[in-house]
This record gives C-alpha cells, sequence and structure tokens, in this order.
DNA sequence: GAAAACATGTAATTAGTTACATGATTAA
DNA sequence: TTAATCATGTAACTAATTACATGTTTTC
C-alpha cells in the first residue's frame, strides 16, 4: 500500500499540495519509481482525509483542493519509511521466461537473451544521459535522486553483463567456461 | 498476466499436470520469480480451459483433472516467450524511500541504508547455499536455473555494493568522494 | 481411527488500469 | 474564440491475496 506512503511523503516534502500537482510530481519525479494513475490518486487522497493522515487546507478556483499532512500523516509516514522493512518485488517476468527458455532451440534462447542485454545497455545509456544533465544541481534532492539514478545505472550494467554472460552459457564454448 | 503463460509453460515442460501439482512446482521452483495462490490458480486453468488453450486430458481419483497445452496454448505460449518484450517491474519500494530520505535526520537516513545493505548480503549468502547444492546437477532445467540464480547473486551483491556506497555519500567525507 | 496429503472450488477484498464524464480558467 | 491547462470525480475491469468451504485417499 505504498501509494498512500508516497503521497504522505510528496504532501510533508512540499508542505501542501492539491491531487493535480501530486499527479505531476508522480508523472516527473516518480515515474520509474512508483507511478500512479490520476484516478487512484484523488481515490487515495479521500481515504487519507477519511483516515485523518491529511486534510484540505485550502479551496481554490476550478475546485482545487490544497491537501497537507496532519500530524498523524507524518507519524504513520515515518513509521513506514523507517520501520517497516521494504517489500522486495517478487515477480519478474524476465527471469519466468529465463525458466522456460529449454522449451525453444538453443539459437532463440541466446537471441533473446541478447535482446535482453541490448535492452539492458540501451537503458543505462539513458541514464548516463540523465546523469549528465543532473551535474552541478545542488541539494538533498539532487543528492538523494542522484543516488536513486546510481542504483538504474548499476542495475542496467548488472543486467547487460549477466545477460551476455548468460548467453555465452547456451553455447559449447561458454557451457565449459566459469561464472563470474 | 504471465500467471497464464507460467501456467502454460509448466504444462508444455510437464506433458500434463493437476492444478495440484502446479501449485507444487509454484511453490517450490517459482516462489522467487513467479509466486501463484492455490485460489489464482485454479480460477487461471479455468479461464485456459475456456479459451482452449489448455484442456483436461484425463480425470481421476479425488476429483483430480489433468490438464495439457492444446496447439492454440503451445502457440500462445511461444509468442509471449520470445515475442512479448519483458515488462519490467516498475514499481520498487526501496527507492521511493530513497526518494523521501531526505526527510529525516542523515544518521537515520544512513542506517537505513546500511540495513537495506545488510539484507542484500543475507540474500547473497543464501543464494550462495543454494549455489553449493546445486553443483553437479546435469541437464537443461539445471543450466537455465543456474542463469536465474546467477542474476540473483549479481543482484544482491549490486544491491549491497550500491547501498554502503550510498550510505558513504552522506557522510561528509562520502560526499566529496566520486562514485563507482 | 486419525493425521497427512491430495484435490478442487468460491467469496470478499485490495491495488491498479483504462475509460468515461464534467467543468473552470488562462493564454494565444 | 478556441485550445491548453487546471482540476476533480466515478465506473468497469483485471490481477492478486486471504479466507472460507468441502471432500477423498493414503499412510501410520
Amino acid at each position: 500500500m505504498s501509494l498512500r506512503h508516497a503521497a504522505l511523503g510528496l504532501l510533508a516534502l512540499r508542505g501542501e499540495a492539491s491531487g493535480y500537482d501530486l499527479l505531476g510530481i508522480f508523472n516527473e519525479s516518480l515515474e520509474h519509481v512508483w507511478p500512479a494513475t490520476q484516478s487512484q490518486l484523488y481515490t487515495e487522497l479521500g481515504k487519507l482525509t477519511d483516515a485523518e493522515l491529511v486534510q484540505v487546507v485550502a479551496e481554490g478556483g476550478r475546485g482545487r483542493k490544497a491537501y497537507a499532512v496532519t500530524e498523524a500523516g507524518r507519524k504513520e509516514f515515518e513509521h513506514w519509511l523507517l520501520e517497516e522493512p521494504p517489500t522486495t518485488n517478487r515477480r519478474n517476468d524476465m527471469l519466468l521466461r529465463v525458466f522456460f527458455l529449454g522449451l525453444v532451440p538453443p539459437e532463440q534462447a541466446r537471441e533473446f537473451l541478447l535482446g535482453r542485454a541490448a535492452a539492458a545497455a540501451e537503458m543505462h545509456e539513458r541514464l548516463r544521459g540523465v546523469e549528465e544533465s543532473l551535474t552541478g544541481e545542488q541539494g538533498p534532492l539532487a543528492v538523494h535522486g542522484r543516488i536513486a539514478l546510481e542504483w538504474g545505472l548499476r542495475y542496467s550494467a548488472m543486467q547487460d553483463e549477466w545477460a551476455r554472460w548468460a548467453a555465452g552459457q547456451l553455447t559449447a564454448e561458454g557451457a565449459a567456461e566459469q561464472p563470474g
């Protein structure tokens, strides 16, 4: 139920914001970490209000409602952030396919893995571009954004290397090599 | 909708199996890649039968039904396996928390990251145990299982290193260091 | 005779997606 | 005046989880 905590956290960062404002942040900054749809977000803000974890602090034109976290909301958020262990993502579509690669000819299995390597390499390059555009940025948000970005860089590099190694395992020569 | 394809794939591997048999494989072999509940699996087998991607090939005692993939099912499975690009897992609970680490004192943020490093190291050790128990195993299933295991080893190593690096970034000394 | 294992199914709930539906304000 | 942006809300559907519900066969 992390959308709830993402919303609380964004309100804690911003002080106050409307659903529309939050949606903008989800689409800009959290798109690759915790996407949310408009429908889901407005529904969640309603539930958070009922639970008294946030409250409407201002109403503006066009039906705009500005929300802020309550004391209870802040507490709930910090409990989640530091006390609750992050749930690891158990489902992995790609590894599921690897499990079944024995059902197709080795050459097609190899192609699959090399395709994954290429996709990872592409992602890596895209992130390197983001990294470059970030040099010179200051502030605490830049620090944590940089840390998350570094995760992506290492993840995509790992995936690229692994997939190329795995493709090697499927060839006669590769099967004799040691992993690493 | 990968549960559908996981079920098709397992039936393709096995030739035929009951819902109960498949559930055993999900719990043993696919637990860390694509978990499924009993309720979900039986429901899916019903849908797959309606869609004529599988069919009941035998009925036994205790209401047992043995399923096998149809020609259409095999086709659908192979299309999924090789043609459809794997969907990358977009939501990452841990990175979401990293995004908000600026909201708590640096020492608590550092603790959070070192906790993640420890969890990753623990996972790595657990997988190394699995790896050892696998040496000597033969056959194509062992090859692909080994490839998936290697992903887990590299992933956990990456996460451990990254989290320790990130914790370093949050200290005065660490902030001056270069990433890598 | 009791427990374990085999075997299937449904109901209720939650999280998330897509689509539908409406309207106000601002900038070109 | 019209298009873009701002702004909110509901409905229908899918995937997944937890709980409920039942019964048979084998093994100790």
